[in-house]
DNA sequence: TTTTTTTACGAAAACGTTTGCGCGAAGAAC
DNA sequence: GTTCTTCGCGCAAACGTTTTCGTAAAAAAA
């Protein structure tokens, strides 16, 4: 079950040339003639040849694809952000190696060292939710291996690196329901290793701070499986309504969060926003068709990707070594839905 | 920026052994002692030496990757599926690649050219909702490329298909509007040339048959893009809407449709399912968020993926052609929430 | 001791490219 | 008429494997 294309080699022989002028003459080399080469390219148009990229990836040593881990693909975020990456990448003729890590550290090295024995030319890749130590990227970056970070990053490997404003997409957030009379403000966040989950809390915490309201640790939850199980925010969700001094307001940090908070909520038949009030980090394209409809802090995901793929791609392509990095923040956007409305 | 790596040249110019003898002792040759292959291997994993896949490619003249074309990742139904492939890949040792068509029959046509130019060892396909003809599929076949169609499959290929029950999914949607008493049910669904729309078709028409309704035409809405152009589906969603017997119900027939007419009725403020009910095939992990919650026709698309992966793996690593394909036909489920509940 | 077999390894070709170099022929410069 | 360029092309090595075949030396059989 082998698929057989056309050579240079069958070229060569059909054309009585040798090898190497086919070769050259398919690349436009000057050596060879106007004549020889209007041949080739017709014989090799005509027949449809199309070179061998394992070869050329062979000789060259450069593969031409990309490996990319992610989480999870099953989220609204990151298959914009891969849709991102994958309309760069085909526009400059790179594949894209696609894996998940489902959240797990274990998952994570896997993968990075599977993409690059595979030799990829490099990684894009947005950190596992048990991700605490990163020496295994360490070890592929100190090799040569190409990265770049998107999303959940780290500041111990020197490169370039994507993120939302995470900050000020929380300050908004939070803003917004302080604005709205709440108060008594939750937050369900992520594994706290995560750098998005700093983030996030800092412009949360920086909201509260500016509205005159005191900042409680109570009212922080983490789930760090970053909501890939259920059990864990439906815990989290749990303390925090059995508290005396309960919430009226939750502030989710992540899609997955998000949808299962709503979803969670729906269950326990507790209103939203009439009991408690919910924004949330998400990219569903269907937060207003929620019930209620949801109050999103909005991620730029295809931008994220396709600015990613760009950076690598320099990266990769770069004559020499590089030493500027760059940090990429774009901007959140806050879209307004009932979820988060104070009933007059 | 070239990522460095150990080779088979290496170890032999470290061990004073020929290329060829620590390839075979690599691979547990009988013909290399095993004192020889101890030393090879012991010193093969100090220095972490992994196996280059392209040039292993090039040598076997197989690529160990998979091609994927699906319409969309940014969707519940294709990344569900996607991650069913994925899974059974990894296991096997396979790369995937994925490329989307965004519905469109040109970039069908240049992904799987670039996919088999690739030198993929077999693809999964979905046909877009634009493909009419599948000659560029039929071209790449019988030049022995192996391939696996899933969900919107076509006759003209003779290989193994994956798909839900398309035809049992849309009469258990149509039949459960009927028993809660709707009447006039439309159906807007894809394009005409995609499988599943036929088969679907189907379905509701039989169950409006057996429930002694008549089947209307008027109550079909076709959307060629399945739901990717928003204005399409308003189109549609306006002409029923108009119509002096307007309908009581509608099935939608995919995802991004089923979503899409729920987002815009909520945007005309018309009331599901009081005013008009509503069942459609998703896979949303959100439906049961949604406002009102969706009741879903929900394929197994986890299992599709992974079935669909094994089969086309088998087909790539049997040793001789295969003459007899399946047709695999997974079970649907009806999820039944509050859009198509009558109201009391 | 001679012949045969076995063992353990190396040489080389092959996969399809790319590329530095050499070389003969034609033309230009002297 | 000799030397120097330039042109157009082919040779061969290289990328990292795998695999066929050949062959020394050692072991076994005669």
């Amino acid at each position: 079950m082998k698929f057989e294309a056309i050579t240079i080699k069958d070229i060569a022989k059909a054309l009585h040339l040798s090898v190497s002028t086919v070769s050259k003459a398919l690349r436009g080399s000057h050596e060879i003639s106007e004549e020889t080469k209007k041949h080739v390219l017709a014989y090799a148009n005509e027949h449809n040849y199309k070179p061998n990229p394992i070869a050329q990836s062979l000789k060259r040593g450069l593969s031409k694809s990309i490996g990319v881990i992610v989480c999870n693909i099953d989220n609204n975020f990151f298959s914009a952000v891969i849709n991102g990456i994958e309309s760069v990448a085909r526009q400059k003729d790179y594949n894209v190696i696609i894996t998940q890590s489902q959240e797990s550290y274990e998952r994570e090295i896997a993968n990075s060292e599977h993409l690059s024995s595979r030799s990829v030319d490099g990684l894009i890749i947005s950190l596992s939710a048990e991700t605490k130590r990163v020496d295994h990227l360490i070890k592929l970056h100190d090799k040569g291996l190409p990265m770049v970070f998107f999303d959940r990053i780290t500041d111990e490997i020197a490169t370039h690196k994507v993120i939302a404003d995470n900050f000020k997409g929380a300050y908004e957030g939070t803003r917004h329901l302080v604005q709205q009379g709440f108060r008594r403000i939750a937050h369900i966040t992520s594994s706290s290793s995560l750098s998005i989950t700093l983030e996030r809390l800092e412009g949360y915490k920086k909201a509260l701070a500016d509205a005159g309201l005191t900042f409680e640790e109570k009212y922080i939850k983490l789930c760090p499986h970053g909501g890939m199980i259920k059990e864990e925010t439906q815990q989290a969700l749990t303390e925090l309504l059995q508290m005396k001094d309960r919430p009226d307001a939750i502030f989710t940090a992540s899609d997955r969060l998000s949808t299962t908070t709503l979803s969670l909520l729906r269950k326990m038949q507790i209103e939203v926003p009439q009991q408690i009030a919910l924004v949330g980090f998400t990219n569903s394209i269907s937060a207003d068709i929620f019930h209620p409809s949801l109050t999103a802090v909005v991620q730029p995901a295809l931008e994220m990707g396709q600015l990613a793929t760009d950076l690598l791609i320099q990266l990769i392509e770069a004559k020499r070594p590089v030493t500027e990095f760059q940090k990429r923040v774009l901007d959140t956007e806050l879209q307004i839905r009932d979820s988060s409305l104070r009933a007059k």
